[in-house]
Formats: C-alpha cells, sequence, structure tokens
DNA sequence: CTAAATGACTGACCTGAGTCAGTCATTATT
DNA sequence: AATAATGACTGACTCAGGTCAGTCATTTAG
C-alpha cells in the first residue's frame, strides 16, 4: 500500500468535499482528529457491510460501487461512487451495523472519519447539520427511485437507465469506461448477466450503442431516453 | 368533515410523537403556528405526489397508505402508516415536490406542519436535529431493505413479507383487518393482484394462512418467516 | 326490486427472463 | 509454449409470473 497519496492535512482537501464547505476550520480541526486516509486496490473490500458502523467513510480519489450483499450471494449494485461520495452516514446515525458494502473498482483513496466527532460536529454546526440532512434525504429519495425502476420496469428499460447514470452522472461523457463489467451492470439491474449482456447486444444491434470489449459506448442517448421511459 | 376531532391545542399531541420529545415548549408552540388538522375519509389523498412539499405531514388518529405512482398507472405502497408516523421530511429538506401519495385507508386524522417552523426548530435544537437525522436514515434503510426483498425474492417470499410486515409491525396482531385489500397487498409486494391471490390462496391451502372475506389470519409465523427468509 | 359495479377468485395461455451448456477470445500461470 | 482461468457471448430450454376472460358473491345505484 503506498502512503505518498495519503492526505495527511485534511484542512484543504476537506474543503473540497462540498457538503463540509460550512465548517468553521475549528470544527474541520475536529473532524481530522483520529481520522485516517486508506488506499485501496481494485476489488479490495473499503467497507463490508455488517461492520459496526464507526466510520464515515468519504470517496477522495478513484472509483469504488457500492452494494447490497443479499439473498443467496446475489449482490444489489446501489452507486457507482467517485469522489467527493460520503457513505455510511445513514448507519451510522443509527449506530447500527452498516447495510451495504463498498469495493474499489480502480486504485482508491478513501478517508475514514470518526462517527463521534461528525457528531459533535452535526450538534455544533446547524448549517452543516441541515446539508447532512439533504444529503440523507437525496439518499432515500434516490432509493425511492431504484424501488419503482426496478420493480415496474423490464430488462429493455432498466438497462436503459443504467446506461443514461453511468454515462451522464458518472462518466459525463458518452463512453463508459471498460472498469464496468457486464456483471457489474447486472448487479445495478438486478437481472442476471446472461440477460444483461443479451440486452446490450440488442441495443448494439439497433444502433443505440457500441461495444468495444467492456468499453460501452452511447450512440443514441434520445432513444436510450425513450427506453427508459418507457420501461 | 368532522371538527370536533380536530387537534386545537397541539402541545399534548405533539408529546406523543416520540420525535417530538426533546422539544421545549417554545419550540412545540413554533411548530403549533401555521399548524393545522385534517380529517380525512377512506379513500382521500393527504398528500399528493409532485405538490410542493411545504409542509410536514403527521398521523394523528387513522390509517394510511403512502405509495409511489409509477410507470402506467402501477403504484408501489411504500409504508402503511399509522400514528405518530412522519411523512414529507426528505422531500421537504430538499425543497423539492413530494415523491409519493398518501391516501387514507380508514378515516385518518392528520397534522399538517409548516416546514419553515420545522426547520427553524432543526436549527435550535441539535437533539432534535439528531432525531430526525435518525428518522430519516430508518426510512432510507427501510428502502434499502425493500430494495432487496423486491429484486431477488420471489412471488412467495414477498408476499411472506408483507403479512409478516402487516401482522407484526402494523397490526400488531395474527388478523390482519378488512381494511387491505388484495390489490395493496399486491402493490406493496410489486406483482399483479392475480397472482398475489393466488399465493395468498396457495399459503390458506398450506395452513400457513386463513382467509375470512379481506381479513387475513396468521396461523404458522414460524413457516411465514422461513419463507420469506428462503427468498 | 332490479341492474350495474366492484372485488375475490380461477383456469388457460403466453411471454419475459433465468438457467444451463458450451464457444471463443483474452489474460494469467507454470 | 502449453495450460488454466476468466469473462463476453450465444442458443436452447424452462418456468415464474403476467394477462385475459370469465364466474361468483357482495355492494351500490336507480
Amino acid at each position: 500500500m503506498k502512503t505518498d497519496k495519503l492526505c495527511i492535512r485534511c484542512e484543504n482537501c476537506n474543503k473540497r468535499s462540498p457538503l463540509f464547505a460550512s465548517l468553521t476550520d475549528d470544527e474541520l480541526k475536529l473532524l481530522n482528529d483520529d481520522r485516517h486516509s486508506v488506499l485501496f486496490h481494485e476489488g479490495e473490500v473499503i467497507l463490508k457491510q455488517g461492520t459496526r458502523a464507526d466510520y464515515l467513510v468519504s470517496i477522495v480519489e478513484g472509483f469504488a460501487k457500492m452494494y447490497i450483499e443479499g439473498i443467496q450471494n446475489r449482490n444489489l449494485i446501489l452507486d457507482f461512487v467517485k469522489p467527493w461520495k460520503l457513505m455510511g452516514g445513514p448507519s451510522g446515525m443509527v449506530k447500527e451495523k452498516h447495510r451495504y458494502s463498498v469495493m474499489a473498482i480502480q486504485e482508491t483513496l478513501v478517508c475514514f472519519i470518526d462517527m463521534d466527532n461528525l457528531k459533535k460536529v452535526l450538534a455544533s454546526n446547524s448549517e452543516f447539520s441541515a446539508q447532512f440532512l439533504i444529503y440523507c434525504s437525496r439518499n432515500y429519495q434516490a432509493a425511492l427511485d431504484r424501488l419503482v425502476g426496478i420493480s415496474q420496469k423490464q430488462m429493455h428499460g432498466r438497462v436503459a437507465d443504467a446506461m443514461i447514470y453511468l454515462s451522464e452522472d458518472i462518466y459525463n461523457s458518452q463512453t463508459i469506461g471498460e472498469e464496468i463489467s457486464r456483471q457489474d451492470i447486472s448487479e445495478y439491474t438486478a437481472m442476471s448477466k446472461d440477460s444483461a449482456i443479451r440486452v446490450l447486444k440488442e441495443f448494439e444491434r439497433d444502433q443505440i450503442v457500441s461495444l468495444h470489449g467492456r468499453q460501452i459506448e452511447v450512440l443514441d442517448s434520445g432513444k436510450l431516453h425513450d427506453i427508459a421511459d418507457k420501461g
């Protein structure tokens, strides 16, 4: 594990996480107590479902997936996460175990922030507390959206959703990188890997995407949105 | 609409909502400004998806369902709610429109609390703010649980989940009341009404439940849990 | 009192989507 | 260089679960 990339002084990098914008220097210092950075390699588990939620986890650099380990070893990917996503907040609030795992998809630098310190800052800074509440609310709403998508759309709609999400929100590009496997797509869309491959191939046949190995290029974003809307 | 049941003085009834326990009398008074109670009849919409989230909604008496109006008029019931459930918080925080509707299943008394007043109290009372955050986190976690249940369990498991939820969490009784229709069960379990009926009938055949009209009596809660766990 | 509407229920049918077995190409191992 | 392992891909088969058409019992409306 390399150390040269680790954040020793966190005051700077904290300021880049929009949520931390409202914190005073003193409050940032408090968060930095017991804070530590760790570099994870591809495939390594950053946060494991079932462990005690003692830390807030912040992605500083890299790329990871957040997933629930469900029934019979089936995973459900909740989100692909990049800087400056925070994780573990909701579980930390209720003093429970983490309800999901996080795994690095690329080399990923992560900061662990002590939950007790977070709570102190939440109690002392009402603006920060309001922002944090907004962040939790957005998580909730995103979960509701996925609930509807997964329960009411069929395969084509769900894959279209995934393509839109990945290209527009995650990659900000027509090209979805090769770090996303077919298996990942199937776990994000709640379907079997074979079915995901099949649908992607149909999209390629219909000139909606083009496939270069793992890399996926969105050719017709309009059609993608149509399919996603219709279900 | 009857008025004799309406809460004119809310200080008392506020104290029964566990979330409000940490509020001072002054803060309660602030919440009670612009607060109003309304009695809804069965089938009436208490809160409509898409309207501005200006109020926090609190169920004071009665029984309602919280549901998302999804694609092609298909609904997804998120929750059956009874006193003292709060709703509309997450949407209110992000100053957006409500992401779900709420409909009275029985005659239901509801309090509307002004969102701006709520925010003032959140800012002034950090203990309340922490409690509110916990409430939002629990909502989020419940949504994650449903996400896994709906995407990874098949019909029998999902209906078993619904029976357990209704009898253990909502009715606190082996008997699920006749205000829950088959359609409601199908919208809670994300399946067609016909399939829900079919599964319930199989459960009856297998002595797991007994059906008396709309009323459902849980006979073998152990078997129900087995089915729910296996998926 | 009759007619229409509603909701539980059932059987027949059909299709969306998972499973399985296997090919091919690429990468890792010895 | 040969072998094993991995992951994308495909076709054939199966089945869970949705749709449809219709019955029956119970309410509601005229």
